[in-house]
RNA sequence: GCGGCAAUAGUAUAGCGGUAGUAUGGGGGACUGUGGAUCCCCAGGUCUGGGUUCAACUCCCAGUUGCCGCCCCA
């Protein structure tokens, strides 16, 4: 028996099926908010998806066996690759430019928890302004998204930030802008560890003097606690003050970083509310991007949410889909002789919904037991009774009940 | 890249150093054109490779995959 390669997943069609209604719920978000949808290929070439540099990068690409001078890899994040799409468009495009994505990435690493080495993510870019409110629609879109799948504030919470202000306040106790990176790095990883290992990460690269300064800095929770001119503040509580209306579902939170990534402003991270799963999305405002991938700068920011660990939260939520894959006329000819006018009524409804006829060669038993297993909604009977009489009999494979109709009258309607 | 745990029909589970069972699911049949019940028949399995042994599904080693964690998470 083969197996499937390590960290992927097959999707039967119980599953495919959720996994569409999930999709075409945060379509339907998207698209309310003006979105567009977007698709780049699933290659790219190296040069691209290294451009951000970076060795860890570089060694979670699944690279494709080189032909010729041309080297390719799988895309381990969709950002760049929709960067490059707006890059090559960009003085034709009408500005903002609003897209989302629906669609799957690689990563060569281990597979754990809520994470694949092919998974899907739903996504949003907006290039062009440089607005709070840019980065407020794409939180209120984030949020409405999942509130859509019946999630509610008392099951997650958008932490936020600014990486500016971030910086800013750690700058203000003597840090210096050389150890920032792995600064933010260990604060980001702050609830995740425990209070004596964040002592000992941080230890390692500053003063462990300054570590009960940052404490105190992530310990903030209102905006209000800090010096009025610190750079970013004023910023981020615009984008908060944007925000008002969906306040509940957002809690500033100084230690929200998102690791070495390209962002340069606003950074947020929704979880669920009581900790248990990594992260659900993630995004931010990355001014740079455009710029780094060789264009002029542009503004953008963005967000991904990932399909792995958002199942686990509504399975455990029991919001996942109810779904019924059942046809809602499977046509059971009974005799021989019924084989070819089943096969016409088949045809005939086919237009107006779905329809499955026996292709098994079955008696009416097993026939009646496939369309129940299948959770067909009714059962067309003709046989040789019905022939002579001009009739089906429509069975209703809820209630069992059965009626007698008339074939030209049951095809008309 | 590193570590912990696991691996028996499609699925879920027994078992034992000596020829691998049960349930469910799948196919066929009976109940004499009618499903969800019952009964009968059929197909289907010890992850892979080594080792120990007269004999390995069972014990040992390695690999693979799965689950979980670390690194990382653009």
């Amino acid at each position: 028996m083969y197996q499937k390669p390590k960290g992927t997943r097959d999707y039967y069609p119980e599953e495919k099926e959720v996994f569409n209604r999930i999709a075409d719920s945060f379509r339907q978000s998207a698209k309310k908010y003006g979105f567009r949808e977007v698709e780049a290929p699933a290659i790219e070439t190296m040069d691209l998806l290294t451009a951000k540099q970076g060795d860890e990068i570089k060694s979670q690409i699944f690279i494709l066996e080189k032909k010729g001078d041309e080297e390719f890899g799988l895309r381990p994040d969709i950002t760049v690759p929709v960067t490059r799409m707006f890059i090559q468009k960009q003085f034709e495009l009408p500005r903002p430019v609003k897209w989302f994505y629906i669609t799957r990435m690689w990563r060569y690493e281990r597979p754990q928890q809520g994470r694949l080495r092919e998974f899907y993510q739903f996504g949003t870019e907006i290039y062009g302004p440089a607005t709070p409110e840019a980065d407020a629609e794409m939180i209120s879109l984030a949020i409405d998204s999942l509130c859509s799948l019946g999630l509610k504030k008392k099951d997650f919470v958008v932490k936020i930030n600014n990486r500016v202000l971030l910086q800013s306040l750690i700058e203000g106790i003597g840090i210096e802008k050389s150890s920032m990176d792995n600064v933010f790095r260990i604060i980001d990883k702050k609830a995740k560890i425990s209070v004596e290992e964040f002592d000992i990460e941080l230890g390692k690269i500053i003063d462990p003097a300054k570590i009960k300064e940052i404490k105190g800095i992530l310990a903030i929770r209102s905006l209000s606690k800090i010096k009025k001119d610190t750079p970013g503040l004023e910023n981020l509580q615009k984008v908060m003050d944007a925000l008002k209306a969906r306040k509940d579902f957002i809690e500033l939170d100084l230690s929200t970083a998102r690791g070495l990534a390209y962002y340069t402003g606003t950074v947020f991270e929704i979880f669920d509310r009581k900790g248990e799963f990594r992260s659900i999305a993630g995004g931010g405002r990355y001014d740079g991007l455009v710029q780094l991938l060789g264009s002029q700068k542009t503004p953008a920011c963005g967000f991904g949410l990932g399909f792995a660990t958002l199942t686990l939260l509504l399975e455990e939520k029991k919001l996942l889909p109810k779904i019924n894959l059942g046809v809602e006329y499977y046509v059971a000819p009974a005799s021989e002789k019924a084989i070819k006018k089943a096969a016409e009524i088949a045809e005939k409804l086919r237009k107006k919904g779905s329809v499955e006829i026996d292709l098994m060669d079955r008696g009416l038993g097993k026939q009646l037991d496939y369309a129940n297993k299948t959770g067909a909604k009714n059962v067309v009977i003709i046989g040789d009774d019905e022939l002579k009489k001009k009739i089906v009999k429509i069975k209703d494979m809820k209630t069992g009940r059965e009626k007698k109709v008339s074939l030209s009258k049951f095809l008309k309607q």
